[in-house]
RNA sequence: GCACCCGUAGCUCAGCUGGAUAGAGCACCGGACUUCGAAUCCGGGUGUCGCAGGUUCGAAUCCUGCCGGGUGUACCA
């Protein structure tokens, strides 16, 4: 924030080098203000004089001598003002400057970090969309943490945000999930059963075989529809699901249904559009959408030759609707193993006169768990257990959000178990969490001494002047900065980062210095400061939907 | 073959969309609790930023071509 006030200075300076005839305007938004990787290199840095000697065809470190100039007579923020290498300009700020952003810390308290740059843009993000045929796997998991936490940001960010799960119940895949179940009553109750050649494994088909036994004994034995059998599966894994998300403070504002779409019409219209747009034709019985007319490689069926639409003309009609819902931005979360269907969905909805640019689609990749050292295993078979709800019981919900976020979504995503059950030291979650405790107990403890906290106005900022201080009031100066950024890139691994930062600041000072000491005034700045760290820990934590506990 | 992603310290990964001497965590070694919580801190780094070109004042970052890994490329979702 402090960093935006500078770039006024500097745009005004700008401005006033123009009227003086020092430069043109034609760098205008070129330069930038920046924060220097090492000590001695100021505050701030710009690479205004670098910019403008390229453009204006001048020496560059006359340019910056000029721009120092200027900057310097801002003596209400700026102290001082080094020009370096071959033209960096890099300020000094005040001490008194920084001191300044205790009170608006406090002052604003849970709003600090949040803004307004989302306009209240509605914005739907979908993400976890699994189908209901069996318990969340670690993917889902990353992809359910990922989703919600850029949820939370863009909420945050000033965005009017729609939670949206996407799902099947109809289609092959639960018709072999019905069957399997239905194979494992019948085996229950001692009856002849085949189990599906594709059939679903896992333990939990044999405990929703036994609810119906248990129900209905063996009365469904003769039973031809698997609807019975499908519809209990269904109804047990959303509840299983459910709890999972639940568990990890995940809600969904709608769970849509992709039968809706055939019901109430869309999926024909789809097609009948595309097909007045010369996109859709026939061949060898199927249905074709031409995307080679639209850049594609090739072309893509759309209904099968057995009359089932594949996968990509309900894709394309649930993102229409999604843009006829009056959504400005549409954000979908998915495993990159969905790649495939993502340039399938923007051509449909830029054919049927959507703006494809409105669509964000983070594609993460792959989450792999270690223990030991080695890589687990993962197969359906038990023994190594695959499922969220698991992770969860093994390392608890903070870890396990916390973890899923360490890595942008790009990157493949190690979950090392070891390090994650780890209650010390290199477990990074509880450095973090522990930071916010520790502060909480240095109140504590103010409280049991009969120190009282003073308002900021009672308290000479100037005393806090230890170099451990200023860093940590820089580095929350930068806080509404990383939550816009982090929101409008869809990142909250670069929240995660800015925490650790943060909290490895606090535990240095917190080893070099006392707060609570025999003076007086300089304890109540010292006060004043922990406060404003632990609102600023607290609030980036829970912006990404982990708790900041008092107490550990 | 083609498309997308990744390649940075022993390992896992950041790197603010082009800046100055490339960083963090883990692992390893050595120190610090009669003092606000040691789940902490302090000290210890000889990296061809996969390779080769190009763009410019300046490249880990942008462009091109290779090499290696992942994913996809279905009338599966």
């Amino acid at each position: 924030m402090i960093r935006s006030q500078l770039k006024n200075v500097l745009d005004a300076c700008f401005e006033e080098g123009i009227t003086e005839g020092l430069w043109s305007d034609k760098a205008t938004g070129k330069f930038t203000v920046e924060l220097p990787k090492h000590e001695g290199q100021g505050d701030f840095s710009t690479n205004f004089a670098l910019v403008l000697a390229g453009i204006e065809k001048k020496n560059p470190r006359e340019i910056a001598g000029q721009i120092s100039a200027k900057l310097t007579k801002v003596t209400e923020l700026v102290e001082r003002v080094d020009v370096a290498g071959p033209g960096f300009v890099n300020v000094f700020v005040k001490p008194q400057v920084w001191c300044a952003l205790i009170p608006q810390i406090l002052d604003t308290a849970e709003q600090f970090g949040t803004s307004d740059v989302g306009a209240r843009r509605k914005v739907i993000v979908e993400f976890v969309s699994a189908n209901p045929t069996g318990p969340l796997s670690i993917g889902h998991g990353r992809q359910a943490v990922l989703g919600d936490s850029i949820a939370r940001l863009l909420e945050v960010t000033g965005h009017d945000v729609f939670r949206e799960y996407y799902y099947n119940d109809a289609g092959r895949q639960m018709r072999v999930l019905g069957e399997s179940t239905r194979a494992r009553y019948l085996e229950l109750i001692g009856a002849p059963f085949e189990f599906p050649e594709d059939g679903y494994q896992g333990e939990y088909i044999i405990d929703i075989a036994k609810s119906l036994v248990e129900e209905h004994g063996d009365s469904l034995k003769d039973y031809q529809d698997v609807s019975p059998f499908k519809k209990q599966a269904e109804q047990f894994i959303f509840n299983d699901i459910s709890g999972t998300l639940a568990r990890m403070g995940i809600k969904f504002d709608n769970y849509y249904n992709e039968q809706s779409l055939y019901t109430d019409g869309h999926i024909d219209d789809v097609v009948n559009e595309l097909r007045q747009k010369g996109l859709v034709y026939e061949k060898d019985n199927a249905t074709w959408f031409k995307t080679t007319d639209l850049g594609q490689e090739q072309d893509r069926v759309i209904i099968k030759s057995s009359g089932e639409p594949t996968y990509r003309l309900p894709d394309i009609a649930y993102h229409r609707e999604k843009f006829r819902r009056n959504f400005d931005w549409l954000i979908d979360i998915f495993g990159s193993d969905h790649i495939a269907t993502v340039p399938d969905v923007l051509s449909g909805v830029s054919a049927l006169g959507y703006d494809p640019s409105k669509v964000t689609v983070v594609l993460h990749q792959f989450v792999t768990l270690t223990r030991d050292g080695k890589q687990v295993k993962m197969s359906t078979r038990k023994a190594n257990f695959v499922t969220v709800d698991e992770l969860i019981d093994e390392v608890g919900v903070d870890p396990v959000r916390f973890f899923f976020m360490m890595r942008k979504a790009d990157s493949q995503l190690e979950f090392d178990l070891d390090l994650a059950t780890k209650q010390s030291q290199e477990n990074p979650v509880y450095y973090v969490q522990y930071g916010f405790a520790r502060l909480c107990a240095i109140l504590r403890q103010a409280e049991e001494k009969g120190v009282a906290i003073p308002d900021f106005s009672d308290v000479d900022s100037s005393l806090l002047v230890e170099p451990e201080e200023l860093n940590l009031l820089k580095t929350m100066s930068g806080f509404p900065q990383v939550i816009e950024s982090s929101a409008l890139d869809l990142a909250p691994h670069k929240v995660i980062f800015y925490l650790m930062e943060l909290a490895g600041q606090l535990h240095s000072y917190y080893n070099k210095h006392k707060v609570l000491t025999d003076n007086v005034p300089l304890s109540g700045a010292r006060l004043c400061l922990i406060r404003a760290i632990q609102v600023v820990l607290k609030n980036g934590l829970n912006m990404v939907g982990i708790s900041a506990p008092e107490r550990m």
